[in-house]
DNA sequence: AAATCTAATGCAACTAAGTTGCGATAAGAT
DNA sequence: ATCTTATCGCAACTTAGTTGCATTAGATTT
């Protein structure tokens, strides 16, 4: 818990009352390790292995609130379920291995501003979209 | 059952050993007439519709194997339920709208080509892509 | 340090979407 | 008409996520 945009969450739910419990924050302290958007499934098991066993209740419930504050983003990569990441990252896309599930963050390009201008002027008014590449990272290439 | 592109699918089925059913016959049907990807659910409601009562096994099934015989394609938009378009259809995206569900197809672009060849430059062989937009479709925005 | 307030939790039971095994049915070739 | 086997229907199961309700525990107040 030393990472800088974590005292302005910490901040903001003190202000509004909220409590500053175990679980709330392991669980920003493993979408920031992970670097990667993780599943609720895949949340439950890293809180497990540091220890603590929430209820898988609990942690879609917690999962709720940080989306309802703007913690956390909710994602989909076409799977059946879930993953969420950091709202605190800038706005971008994801380049995911089909084979390791590695996942490469990518920014949200000149291109995909492009696409959505023209649908502007079709009076289609854009207000977010869902942009993920699939393929073969360097080292999967590689081992094949 | 008049357009062009069945007649290749029904030959093709047929050649393989595999049976003209009325259900099998129906799905593609809709799937043509809806103008927009279908989930299973919204499937099993059209088949009902028309009297055929096919068992949800059945369709899903059904889908699978249409997915293989890669007859339909299947898709996401981040709901918790698949959908399925026609294969037959070129590659394209979509507006979705977030009020009244309107689907648009929408071309595949040189923006995203573009993305797609710098990854490939950062040594990333992509071989799919999930691109959706969210937003108000024109009435929509009229009406709120 | 104890009392208090209520945010957060755990549990059981439930829902929705999709899957599996298996015996019964029916398309369509002979 | 018969036969082969693709397809179907049913029951039971799985996975991801949700809801109601009684209990626990952060954090503020005394």
């Amino acid at each position: 818990m030393k990472r800088s945009f974590y005292d302005g969450i910490i901040r903001d739910l003190k202000d509004q009352g909220f409590r500053l419990t175990k679980v709330r924050m392991a669980i920003i302290e493993e979408l920031d390790r992970a670097k990667k958007p993780l599943s609720a499934g895949e949340l439950i098991g890293l809180l497990k292995k540091r220890g603590l066993g929430p209820h898988k209740t609990s942690v879609y419930r917690e999962i709720a609130f940080m989306l309802e504050q703007e913690i956390i983003n909710r994602l989909s990569f076409g799977e059946r379920q879930d993953r969420f990441e950091l709202a605190a990252l800038e706005h971008h896309h994801h380049a995911i291995c089909k084979v390791c599930g590695e996942i490469e963050d990518i920014a949200c390009s000149e291109g995909i501003r492009q696409i959505e201008e023209m649908l502007g002027k079709q009076k289609f008014k854009v207000s977010g979209h869902l942009i993920e590449f699939f393929g073969l990272c360097t080292s999967c290439q590689q081992s094949s």
